[in-house]
DNA sequence: ATTAGCACTCAAATAGAGTGAGTGCTAACA
DNA sequence: TGTTAGCACTCACTCTATTTGAGTGCTAAT
């Protein structure tokens, strides 16, 4: 069967209709629309059709219809698109540039919540591109010394490193300098082992710091590590009837606060992206219903976004509500904060 | 009236009738228990003077009674005492000794909750008595310095700060120096003004970037910028059916998701640990309904319990459960978690 | 002081009737 | 040939009893 021009508007009709209700719609409430001069009877032919094609579905014979998954995707895909160019003009979001990027990133996942009434998640950027910057040793007590691990993007990692014998001030400026003439400006694939022995043998006997420290290296270029996923408006789900019944949820909030489960999206939609290159606009993926990668969310859909802080820090925003969401201003607000945090990092 | 021997016994089984079942409990179910040995005539007579004296309250004429908030805390501070001595062995509950405390932490809530089924969380800790170890600063790139902070206990805090213009290796030595001789081993109160006034004059045109300094070690000393809290099995709120209405389901996750809500109880219950000195035992504080500090749990209970890393160091972590929520088990859960907390730490 | 018995209450479950929004199909129409 | 009017049918929902059963309070007997 092939998809007429008028089955589209039905369609869309019947899409847009459901946003806004969340009730299944009637042939009748479509052929009341203006635009649409047609009696309730073709109407209902052209759901027909439409049913028989997959976009639509009645929840029980003999009540209205809904959007399916399919149908969902042909609206975002298509027929969203067209309404794309409407610039409008967006509520003031305003993120003020805190000291610290948790800082931001925690209150970009409140705006984004807020902003949309569903709930919303961002996560730290993560490392692609990344070289060492520099390593700074200092003693902190007698079998203690810290190390302060900064990466290009200013990443730091902490880790303090037991040591058996003190070492005294000379010993560990002189392995600061080892450390940074070997390491600086290194990326991880860089670093490999037969550096890692030649500077353990320069080491001589503090061998054992060096091989902390590599650690403690690996450790803040190693992405997932360093992960951390911010969330906000959970609650927002108990807006959408479809979304609040018990075990629903449930699931929902399970998978939100469990953030590993997250996880699986922020790979999935990175990993997308860059299949892409940088086609698909600004980053935006749609994922709806059991198109998602986490199973407990399967009842939901999810947009993501990425953003970019500088060169190679590609973090993930996203979006979680009812597969009716307002697709269009769900899409509208990431883009904005998208180039919130672009300006903010940009200028430094 | 008078609160005799019988009327105790009749509550208590009303009220662990009722953290099974979470139904309304009738005098017939009363009177069919082995050790009490009355009809249900006598059962409803004496409920009948129980409820008169506000310990169990009755949802609708002529169903079962429940326990009011009254019968709660009677039950928490008079019978549970008496069961306290059966020593019970325990699932066994192996927190392991992570790098990060934060992730420590993060297991801990984990296991409160799993073990429970209630909603659990973990503050880190607060430090109350502490004093500057040391600073660190070095040069990150042309206009910007980092600048690591570590007090006692290892608290560490990095801030960057940003130069006009740049600093070389040699000022930043002399830099450090003078931090460090003047503020090492001081506590917040010791750094007054005289002393910052001192310092900056002794640096010279650099007395900008002591200023930094020292506002970031107020920041670390300062002690609720520094406070995170962790929390797991948020959704367990739903195993219980009084708290999973979408109303207060929705409170409930709010308030766990904007952490800040929390910190009223944490500063409640820490607060009121310091009036009792250690007096209530291992610092265990109940709050039935509304007597908790934060608002939207008016219809939980809170059970709370701090612990001690090091001298000074006090957190706070606390379950969250319908107020049928199991007592005794959850205050052996927090007595048992709060040892090997201390067994970790202690050890080092 | 305790208990058996009885009338009474009330939430919850069950069943049946009516309503209305919606459909599919067929036949008439432009 | 595409569109429409009309009609029978479906089925979730709502409303209204009606029943059931767990529970109470009261009274009179033990």
């Amino acid at each position: 069967m092939e998809m007429t021009e008028r089955k589209q508007k039905i369609l869309e009709a019947i899409i847009r209709n459901y946003l806004d209700t969340g009730e299944p719609v009637g042939s009748r409430t479509i052929s009341k629309y203006e635009d649409m001069n047609l009696s309730s009877a073709t109407i209902r032919n052209e759901m027909s059709d439409l049913e028989e094609m997959g976009y639509i579905l009645q929840p029980h014979t003999s009540s209205g219809r809904i959007p399916s998954d399919k149908g969902y995707r042909f609206y975002v895909d298509r027929l969203m698109a067209d309404k794309e160019k409407e610039v409008s003009e967006m509520h003031e979001m305003v993120v003020q540039k805190a000291d610290q990027l948790s800082e931001v990133l925690k209150q970009v996942a409140k705006l984004l919540a807020t902003n949309t009434n569903y709930a919303a998640m961002i996560t730290t950027p993560q490392i692609h591109r990344n070289k060492l910057k520099f390593i700074q040793l200092s003693k902190m007590d007698e079998n203690s010394i810290l190390a302060v691990i900064v990466v290009e993007g200013n990443i730091l990692k902490n880790k303090i490193i037991k040591v058996d014998q003190e070492l005294d001030q000379d010993t560990i400026l002189k392995l600061n300098l080892l450390l940074n003439t070997h390491l600086n400006g290194l990326s991880l694939e860089e670093i490999n082992l037969g550096l890692i022995t030649l500077m353990k043998e320069q080491a001589g006997i503090h061998s054992d710091v060096v091989g902390s420290v590599i650690d403690a290296v690996a450790d803040v270029i190693k992405a997932d590590e360093n992960l951390e996923i911010y969330t906000s408006g959970a609650n927002n789900i108990f807006k959408y009837p479809e979304l609040s019944d018990n075990a629903k949820a449930s699931e929902i909030i399970s998978a939100f606060e469990e953030k590993n489960q997250l996880t699986e999206l922020v790979n999935d939609s990175l990993s997308k992206l860059n299949d892409d290159g940088e086609s698909s606009e600004h980053g935006i993926q749609v994922y709806i219903g059991s198109e998602t990668p986490v199973a407990s969310m399967k009842d939901c859909s999810v947009v993501t976004a990425t953003y970019e802080l500088e060169e190679g820090m590609r973090g993930m925003m996203s979006i979680i509500g009812p597969k009716r969401m307002d697709y269009e201003k769900v899409a509208k607000t990431l883009k904005t904060l998208q180039d919130q945090l672009d300006q903010i990092y940009k200028k430094t």
